[in-house]
DNA sequence: CGCGTAGGCTACGCGCCAGTAGGTTACGCG
DNA sequence: CGCGTAACCTACTGGCGCGTAGCCTACGCG
C-alpha cells in the first residue's frame, strides 16, 4: 500500500490567508471581479470555500483586501525608489522607474489595480480613486514646486493638478503598452516620459508657450 | 370620465431601438455591464423586456451595439473637427478640442466607452482595444511624420508608438479629470496637452534630450 | 369587414454562484 | 489521556437575473 501524498495540511491561519489572497489576485486579474468565482479562487488556493469566508469574509471583502494589499505594495515600491534629497526631475525619474519595475514584476497586481478595480461600482471604487488622486497630488506637488521656483504661477496655460492628471494617465497608459513589449526596460520607459513631459514643462517654465497658429 | 393619458404606443421599430439604445447607454454607464440589469434598462426605456430581445438580442449583443454606436459617434466627432491640410501640431490641436467637446457633451458615451467597455472579458474587449489602437496609430502617424521631417529616426530616446500610447493615455486621463471640472473649456484642456507634449516633442526633435544627472 | 402582421405585454423557468449548516480530524495542554 | 479548540471539508439553499413561452391588440389592405 503506497502511502498517499499528503495535501498540505493543518497550516496556520496566516499562511492560508496569504495563499488565498495570492490566488484571489491571480483569478481577479484574469477574469475581473464579477466573472471570477469563489469556487475557482478556492480551487487555485488549494483550500475549500468556507475557509475563505471564515478567514476573509465576503467576496467584496476579499476583493477589497486584495486591492489594499497590492496598492500598498505599489506605493511602497515607488517610495522606496525615490530619493527626496534629489532635484524634482530626478525624483520623478526614479519614481517612474520604480513604477515600471513594479508593473513588470507584478503584472497581476497592476492589472487588478488598474483594470479591474473600477468595475465594482460604489463604495471602494472610491477608495481606488482616492489612491490615484493621492498619486496625482504627489506628482502635482513636485510639478508645482518646480514651477514655483521659476515664478510660474496661476496662468491660464498652467494647472498643476490638470497637468499631473495628464502625466499620471500617460504613465499608466505607457505601463499597459509596456506589458505587450517586455523587452523595453524600465529606464527607457521612464526616459520617454521625462522627454515628453519634463522638457515640455521646462519650456513652459521658461515662458515658451505653444499657441495655435492662424 | 377623464380620458387616460396614453403611454406612448405603437411606435415604429426604428424609434424603439433608439430609445432602448439610449436607455442602455445610460444604465450601462451608471452601473457597468455586470451590475446593470435588463429589467432596469427596459424600465428606463419605457418598454417591456421581450422587446429588447426581439429587437436587439442578448445582453451582450445590446452592449456591443451600444459600444459600436458610441465609438462611431466619437470617431466621427473627431474626424469632423480635424483639418488634414493643416500642419501636424494644428491637426493634433483640433483633434484634441473635438475630443474634449465630445466628452463634455456626451459624458455617458465616454464613460461607457472608457470605463465599462474593458470590464467584459473576451470577444469584444478586443474590439475596444482595437479602436483605441487605431487612435494610437493615428496619433503615431502624426508624430512620426513630424519627427521624420526633422530627421529623427530610430533612436533609443524615441518610439512613435510608445510616445503615442503615452499621449493617448494623457488625453484620456485629462478627460476624466475634466468631468469633475466642467468650467475648464476644451480649448484650455487641449492647450495644456499641447504645451506638455508638443513642446517636449519639439525639443526632442531638436536633439535636446533629457538625461539623468549623476 | 375579415385577416395577416407588426407592436407589445405578463409571467415564468432555470442556471449559476455567493454564502452557510453541520460535521470531522488533528493538535496542544493540563 | 481526555477535552477544548482551531483547521478543514462536503453538501446544500436561496435568490437574482437572463432569457422565453404564450397571449393580446391595433392597424393596413383587399
Amino acid at each position: 500500500m503506497t502511502e498517499e501524498v499528503q495535501r498540505a495540511r493543518r497550516l496556520p491561519r496566516a499562511v492560508r490567508e496569504r495563499q488565498i489572497l495570492d490566488a484571489a489576485v491571480q483569478v481577479f486579474s484574469r477574469y475581473g471581479y464579477h466573472t471570477a468565482s469563489m469556487d475557482e479562487i478556492s480551487e487555485v488556493a488549494g483550500v475549500s470555500k468556507p475557509m475563505i469566508y471564515t478567514y476573509l469574509g465576503s467576496k467584496e471583502d476579499l476583493f477589497a483586501k486584495c486591492i489594499r494589499r497590492e496598492a500598498t505594495r505599489l506605493l511602497e515600491a515607488i517610495q522606496d525608489g525615490v530619493k527626496p534629497e534629489l532635484p524634482p526631475d530626478m525624483q520623478l525619474w526614479h519614481g517612474l522607474r520604480s513604477f515600471y519595475r513594479f508593473v513588470a514584476d507584478f503584472r497581476e497586481s497592476w492589472t487588478v489595480l488598474h483594470r479591474q478595480a473600477l468595475t465594482v461600482g460604489g463604495e471602494f471604487a472610491a477608495e481606488i480613486t482616492a489612491m490615484r488622486t493621492r498619486a496625482i497630488e504627489l506628482v502635482a506637488a513636485l510639478v508645482v514646486n518646480a514651477g514655483a521656483r521659476k515664478g510660474l504661477a496661476e496662468q491660464a496655460e498652467f494647472s498643476g493638478e490638470g497637468l499631473s492628471a495628464a502625466l499620471v494617465g500617460a504613465a499608466e497608459s505607457l505601463a499597459d503598452w509596456a506589458l505587450d513589449h517586455p523587452d523595453v526596460s524600465d529606464g527607457v520607459l521612464a526616459s520617454w516620459l521625462m522627454n515628453l513631459v519634463w522638457l515640455g514643462f521646462n519650456d513652459l517654465v521658461e515662458g515658451d508657450v505653444w499657441k495655435p497658429t492662424a
